[in-house]
DNA sequence: GCCCTAACGATAATGATTCTTGATTCCCGG
DNA sequence: CCGGGAATCAAGAATCATTATCGTTAGGGC
């Protein structure tokens, strides 16, 4: 391999390292390269993306690889996965995030802002207690159409029944 | 074909085709036996469980077949679709549903209860005017473990970094 | 540096969902 | 009620994201 000694550089790395050595797990280059991907954008990554990402790096890394190593990301809690139904899952890393923050998709370009309301961990453990359960994590998303697709005339269409309200 | 002409009995078929003949489809008789089986049942379905169901019925319809059932039943806003994280869809019928109710998922039995709490299409709106979206739904759930299994003493595990709070 | 173990990459397998095909059914007008 | 064109059906092949397999290669404790 040429220069692959200093690809990795993310600020937060040390902390997926850390992670691994006190997991037991081998640090290799793969790892770090994968997490530097992922912990050096702001966006919300497919594997396709991140993919594309290496290769534009001139990585070699194995699809299999980088699911393996999207895995004990998620585990590790520095990366948190999502499927806004699109059929696949996508990516986030979780520095310089508030906890429990939420997700605005547009229906028409897929894409994703984040936003917070501190109200809605209230809420979940309210809905747990009130349940007997013991609550864990929740999830918001609210779906809708963005600024943009909203200024290019893109519409909002229901094609369901004409009145949704009697029957519900 | 046999004894296939009361099968379909839900009280709420009439809606499905009015909704079928409104928008030009054929009302069949495999459209329907697959409205009943969900219209039927309280739980929320996924497409091998309501196989399973016209299978007990001694029906012999294609799977792909529901697929494509599920997909007007959803389009018609009768039947909501949801993704719980198990890899696959799930589907309940919208009749005597609150507009607007979310879920408790247990995250070890994967058990689902819903909850209603009406401050949430309120947030819902105000988020999307905050950032410009124009608000179509959302989806709140909420991850924890239920009443049975904490009593079987089924315990919640975080596995990742000892100390999130200083790396969020 | 050595060696054992585990990760790597390529590829095959899996599981949910969608598409294709030839046969059947619906539905509209007569 | 009958006929015919269009759309749906069942079965299975194809697709897409993801996971497992396997021979090879690389971490890391000694």
């Amino acid at each position: 391999m040429a220069a692959t000694e200093t690809v990795a550089n993310s600020p937060y790395l040390h902390l997926f390292r850390r992670y691994l050595r006190q997991h037991g797990l081998p640090v290799t280059l793969q790892r770090e390269i994968v997490a530097d991907v992922v912990f050096s954008s702001t966006e919300h990554l497919s594997v396709e993306e991140i993919e594309a990402e290496l290769k534009k790096r001139g990585e070699r890394i194995g699809k299999a690889t980088i699911y393996r190593t999207m895995e004990i990301l998620v585990r590790s809690g520095l990366v948190a996965d999502h499927d806004f139904g699109d059929g696949f899952k996508r990516y986030e890393h979780l520095f310089g995030q508030q906890r429990g923050h939420q997700h605005l998709v547009c229906t028409n370009c897929r894409n994703v802002v984040e936003f917070r309301r501190p109200e809605i961990q209230r809420i979940q453990d309210e809905v747990a207690r009130a349940h007997g359960f013991l609550p864990a994590r929740h999830k918001l998303e609210v779906y809708g159409l963005c600024p943009d697709c909203r200024a290019a005339g893109v519409e909002l269409k229901y094609e369901g029944l004409a009145c949704p309200a009697l029957t519900l």
